[in-house]
DNA sequence: ATTTAAATTTAGGTCACTCTAACATGGTTT
DNA sequence: AAACCATGTTAGAGTGACCTAAATTTAAAT
């Protein structure tokens, strides 16, 4: 029976640094990314060759480090579920900083599928404000 | 700095199996654990000495467990957690297996002010069943 | 061109959770 | 009562993710 390796969801979080990283900044750093993640450096040091081994970035020792296409889908794909789940719990009233923790705890641990149906429910309420303000009303009173 | 000791989310998933089994048969055998958690019996030796000993719950060996007051308020926690999310998947088209595991998955990561905003979205829906259909009509279409 | 400082990696260890193999216990059967 | 078998535990090892301390490499400053 095949199976396919699954990153673990620690490596999909180092996966989304380093792209949100490359995106703003043009690159990421080993401290960049210690910080991001609140991780010491050779912990960053040790994962980021765990995720060249398994062909999701290269990295060139002292260099730099850059997503491979594959990387990129992974981190694409995680950070696509963060804003759906992140403006999910922003609609329904939790707070900016909850929110946040939150969705990182949460993102890596609902299948496509789920993540599909919050998606179109987060469209349903953009699109009918009426339904969303009923909803927000009815929980913060 | 205090620093309460947080049980992981390894520790609320036994805590959990072992309050459902009581309830379900009167008692939790190692192996009922073991079945339930996807785990070899001598994990969950492991595991139960490790709760017996943060006190958690009182264990003869060979003889049988039983968790404390401190251990039925987690796993009550919890359990009420898993239902409220288990709820809203259901209510939003999330099939059953899907829900269950993801369920599982995010059960531990989600804060308790939350957990009260989700809950009481649940309760709208169930009190506006108006509103439930167009969201579900919607996500469906 | 050296020295210094910052960034990074290597080396070696810890912790939580898991496993297999081997052993112990206690209830059931004859 | 002895042997048997299911259940449970101990021993020892492995993995992923983390840490601190000690090199190493690169970049900057004199």
């Amino acid at each position: 029976m095949i199976h396919l390796k699954k990153e673990t969801s620690r490596l999909e979080d180092y996966l989304e640094a380093i792209y949100r990283l490359s995106h703003d900044k043009g690159y990421a750093s080993t401290v960049d990314l210690s910080d991001m993640l609140n991780v010491k450096p050779p912990t960053v040091s040790g994962m980021v060759g765990n995720l060249a081994n398994k062909g999701y970035l290269v990295h060139e020792p002292y260099r730099g480090m850059k997503l491979t296409e594959k990387g990129e889908k992974v981190a694409r794909s995680v950070i696509s579920r963060h804003g759906i789940i992140s403006e999910f719990l922003s609609m329904i009233g939790v707070e900016e900083t909850t929110a946040h923790q939150d969705t990182e705890g949460i993102e890596h641990y609902i299948q496509p599928i789920t993540v599909h149906k919050i998606a179109r429910l987060v469209e349903f309420l953009r699109k009918n404000p009426k339904h969303l303000k009923a909803i927000r009303d009815y929980i913060e009173r």
